[in-house]
RNA sequence: GGCUCGUUGGUCAAGUGGUUAAGACGCCGCCCUCUCAAGGCGGAAUCAGGAGUUCAAUUCUCCUACGAGCUGCCA
């Protein structure tokens, strides 16, 4: 049988990165096996549907990869795909009422008063357990309720004896209590359904052969499967998934700055690394590669090899593996990334180009210099503006960092360094990197010294910082000759007055 | 409180009744090097605790501890 499987997300906000992992498990389970992924809205809960919610979900499927072949906007034979509509049309309510002839489940008009004086506190939490109160009401009695218009909801009836069973594919065979299953709501007043109910009755009417969620739901499967039994459908298989925690090993929040896709997104992340990290979260493939895209997923995955433990989402390692991603981007698809981030440190933009503080102009040439030097030098696109921002403006900088021990060079040494390569530098026209390489290194063969002893402090004149993308040659070009030589001839005051 | 699940280095994790218990991130050191990265090489660091089964347990069983989830007319 082929296998489906479906993303069933709620309209409610950004995608949380907990969501976004099992609706990637769910897309790599059915495209591995060749099978077919629907994505389907559970908007059943009115009070918490958020505007724009849906747009979310498509653009987030949209720039994870996560391709579906039926959903809403994407019609298939199990339509609607969208849940309000299914209550539209009558789905929820006639199953619900089949139930109600099998005695599997039972209208009820308890008010909310007395619901609250079912409440008990136990261990400082409030608890309630419904007592069946209304399942023994005379059908007379329910006919007459129901004529009069009285609010209602209809609750599953599970019986107080005996055990439910079923076996998760991750985590074995999982018993319970039928005494422990409160009577669960399946219609509200409102006349939707809950999550629970529409969950069930949809997974079977689109189906769905294996049901992929969050391990918060294991404790309340037996009453799904006792539901399946009382419809006499046949169960789908249930892979529950590991959850995924902060550092302090609690469910992800929004404080901690990796609650949802898109804010990592805005953070400087790239979606084909944000998946790939999240698919190494509770899943591990059998080498030791770590470096999946998509389609590499797609053939690795084998969710018998999911785990059962939950895992710590470790930003350090997010940020490791983006800067794997930015490395392996082609130079002009990384572009369209980091160029605004070069951008923005400078003074202002005209005609194209960008101006520094100083008025000094780069071209897009110089530009995509920039971005290359930084490429390999950075985890995520905010970090490009704090490595290049001596390119705005030489920063105000401590004469102390001509003297560097290992570079052997003091003050007096990079003086006279830069002294007598002034000369050399304002007779040379071309500032290319390799013109620049080939006329110091000349200079350094005939003066007999260390590249570091002449390197460093041309490399500290020109940007004024400890350390730079780059060295000396590659910033002198970026800077062009007019700029390069206003810099030196900073330095060479700067250690005048100090040697003084 | 009850129920359910989990526990291999700081983190992600492989693995097995007998192994020197993989690999990755991070950390530390070395090499390369004009700085910082990148790259290369190396290092420190793990089977929660206690019983039991067994010739042998990280691996199987039980208990304890700890953690998490559920216990909503939320999903």
């Amino acid at each position: 049988m082929k296998i489906r499987t479906r993303y069933a997300p709620s309209p409610t906000g950004r995608m949380h990165v907990g969501n976004l992992r099992t609706a990637l498990y769910e897309y790599l389970i059915a495209r591995h096996e060749d099978g077919e992924f629907i994505l389907r809205i559970e908007d059943t809960d009115q009070e918490r549907f958020f505007e724009g919610a849906l747009e979310i979900i498509y653009r987030t499927m949209e720039e994870t990869g996560l391709d579906y072949d039926e959903g809403p906007d994407k019609p298939g034979d199990c339509g609607p795909y969208v849940q309000s509509e299914r209550v539209e049309a009558g789905i929820y309510m006639e199953y619900a009422k089949q139930l109600v002839e099998k005695g599997e489940a039972y209208y009820c008009f308890c008010t909310k008063e007395r619901l609250e004086s079912l409440k008990q506190e136990v261990a400082g939490k409030e608890i309630v357990v419904y007592d069946k109160h209304c399942l023994y009401l005379s059908k007379e009695e329910v006919e007459a309720n129901l004529a009069s218009g009285m609010p209602y909801v209809i609750r599953q009836n599970i019986p107080n004896e005996g055990t439910t069973t079923f076996v998760d594919d991750i985590y074995g065979a999982i018993t319970v209590e039928n005494s422990e299953l409160d009577d669960m709501i399946l219609i509200k007043s409102d006349g939707y359904p809950t999550y629970n109910f529409a969950n069930v009755v949809d997974d079977h009417l689109m189906g769905i052969t294996h049901v992929v969620r969050g391990n918060e739901y294991l404790s309340s499967t037996p009453k799904y499967i006792r539901l399946y039994d009382a419809f006499g459908w046949e169960p789908p298989v249930f892979v529950h998934l590991p959850l995924i925690t902060d550092e302090e090993h609690h469910k992800l929040s929004k404080r901690s700055g990796h609650s949802s896709f898109e804010d990592l997104v805005e953070q400087g992340f790239l979606p084909e690394a944000i998946v790939n990290f999240i698919a190494l979260l509770g899943w591990s493939p059998e080498g030791n590669e770590e470096l999946f895209n998509l389609q590499q997923l797609i053939e690795a995955f084998d969710y018998k090899r999911v785990n059962k433990s939950p895992a710590v989402f470790d930003m350090v390692k997010l940020r490791w593996m983006n800067g794997e991603y930015i490395k392996n981007l082609a130079f002009d698809e990384y572009k369209k990334y980091a160029a605004s981030y070069v951008k923005q440190i400078f003074a202002k933009e005209e005609d194209g180009l960008c101006i520094n503080a100083d008025g000094v102009k780069f071209s897009e040439a110089a530009l995509d210099k920039i971005m290359d030097l930084v490429k390999t030098r950075i985890e995520i696109f905010p970090d490009i503006p704090e490595k290049i921002d001596f390119l705005n403006q030489l920063p105000e900088y401590d004469v102390a960092m001509y003297t560097h021990k290992k570079m052997k060079t003091n003050s007096e040494n990079s003086l006279e360094v830069l002294k007598e390569t002034l000369p050399l530098l304002e007779a040379q026209e071309d500032y290319s990197v390799d013109a620049l390489h080939d006329l110091i290194s000349d200079y350094i063969a005939k003066k007999e010294v260390k590249n570091g002893l002449v390197l460093w402090p041309l490399r500290t004149a020109v940007s004024g910082k400890q350390s730079t993308p780059g060295g000396a040659f590659e910033i002198m070009e970026i800077l062009g000759k007019e700029e390069s030589l206003r810099r030196i001839k900073v330095g060479i005051e700067m250690l005048e007055a100090a040697n003084a």
